[in-house]
DNA sequence: AAAGCGGGGGC
DNA sequence: GCCCCAGCTTT
């Protein structure tokens, strides 16, 4: 495949590079940084996560990790809590398992190619090219949703994103317009551009450096770009949580399976379709042997409410008072008001927790 | 190729 | 409400 249309690439570099020494004011404190585990750590956490909303859990896992060998040394629930709360946590299963595999299998090196790089759990195309360029200054171009923004707007590119030819023609002409031998500088500045200038709404295109060029602003379908093919899909889900009472302590259970919040751990849960009566819900816990015959109810919380990106989730928080006799599943975690607070849960349930103490 | 995976913020 | 964010893995 060829790239059509453009007729000069090194001047978009240049210009790019122009901006970031003149006007580029964005900082951030793994810029620049030639650490490989401290740009690897902040490529993982800013996956789909904004830099305002990653910033404090960097500095958290570098406050407690300083070198990748700390960090694999660390139990499971430790990272995970310290993880609590950003979401997508497989990115939180697989930063372990590279760290115990580069520590244990590498001596702590952190690889230096990208070949290798990209070959890394939880680090794909995205993720290698960063750590590459910056750490490494090797030639590779980062395409993320701000190159692919700042891309389709200035060079008039309507061909959707989310399919597999647009990322191929997207990181086809973000290659060919890299400057090789200021990979990194260029594919920092280059997304600090989109974040800051070529924004995904309200752009500044009155200020913008492109904006003699650009095509979607000549064409004014600034607004319209990049495309995008797929619409999604939205499932409206209960999630009646079992908080059992035995003796000043209750249970919890890790979430296991392919299903939202994997790793963390929650309440025995009862999920339903619908809104169900509290009655029933607890006839179906006894039923399942979630809890047992015994139990008895104490309090069921107002329910809350979580939007995520696909999915609508309602959670009632459900206290049932168990005979002391009752022994629990092999897979309930006994534990107090105390020991509760190491293990990571979901923001659900920190809501519920929120507005049971209001 | 398509689906699934969190939580927060802008508009 | 809807969209997007320094994407990746699994099906």
């Amino acid at each position: 495949m060829k790239i059509k249309h453009i007729n000069n690439t090194s001047e978009f570099a240049q210009t790019l590079l122009q901006w970031n020494k003149l006007d580029n004011t964005r900082q951030m404190p793994w810029k620049g940084e030639k650490d490989p585990y401290k740009v690897w750590l902040s490529e993982i956490i800013l996956q789909q996560t904004r830099v305002e909303q990653g910033l404090a859990y960097y500095n958290s896992f570098i406050k407690k990790f300083s070198n990748i060998k700390k960090l694999a040394a660390a139990p499971d629930d430790t990272v995970f809590k310290l993880w609590e709360g950003l979401g997508y946590y497989s990115r939180c299963r697989n930063l372990l398992a590279t760290a115990r595999y580069i520590s244990k299998e590498k001596d702590g090196v952190f690889p230096s190619t990208y070949e290798e790089i990209v070959q890394l759990k939880g680090v794909g195309p995205y993720t290698a090219a960063a750590i590459a360029s910056f750490v490494y200054n090797l030639p590779h171009a980062v395409v993320d949703g701000n190159v692919f923004r700042v891309l389709s707007r200035v060079f008039g590119i309507d061909t959707p994103i989310d399919t597999t030819a647009g990322k191929k023609y997207f990181t086809q002409l973000a290659d060919e317009l890299l400057p090789v031998k200021q990979a990194g500088i260029y594919n920092q500045a280059l997304m600090d551009f989109g974040a800051v200038v070529c924004k995904p709404a309200a752009p500044l295109c009155e200020t913008c450096p492109f904006n003699t060029s650009c095509i979607a602003l000549k064409n004014k379908v600034v607004d319209f770009l990049p495309v995008k093919e797929k619409k999604l899909v939205q499932k409206t889900r209960f999630f009646y949580f079992m908080a059992l009472q035995q003796d000043g302590k209750t249970y919890i259970q890790q979430r296991t399976g392919k299903d939202i919040w994997k790793d963390l751990y929650q309440y025995p849960l009862v999920e339903t379709a619908d809104a169900q009566p509290v009655a029933a819900v607890i006839k179906m816990a006894k039923a399942a042997g979630i809890i047992p015959a015994g139990a008895a109810l104490i309090h069921a919380s107002q329910p809350v409410k979580q939007q995520l990106t696909h999915q609508k989730v309602h959670g009632i928080l459900v206290q049932v008072k168990v005979p002391a006799a009752y022994k629990a599943p092999a897979t309930y975690i006994a534990v107090t008001p105390k020991t509760l607070q190491q293990y990571a849960f979901p923001k659900l349930i920190h809501l519920l927790w929120q507005q049971e103490n209001n």
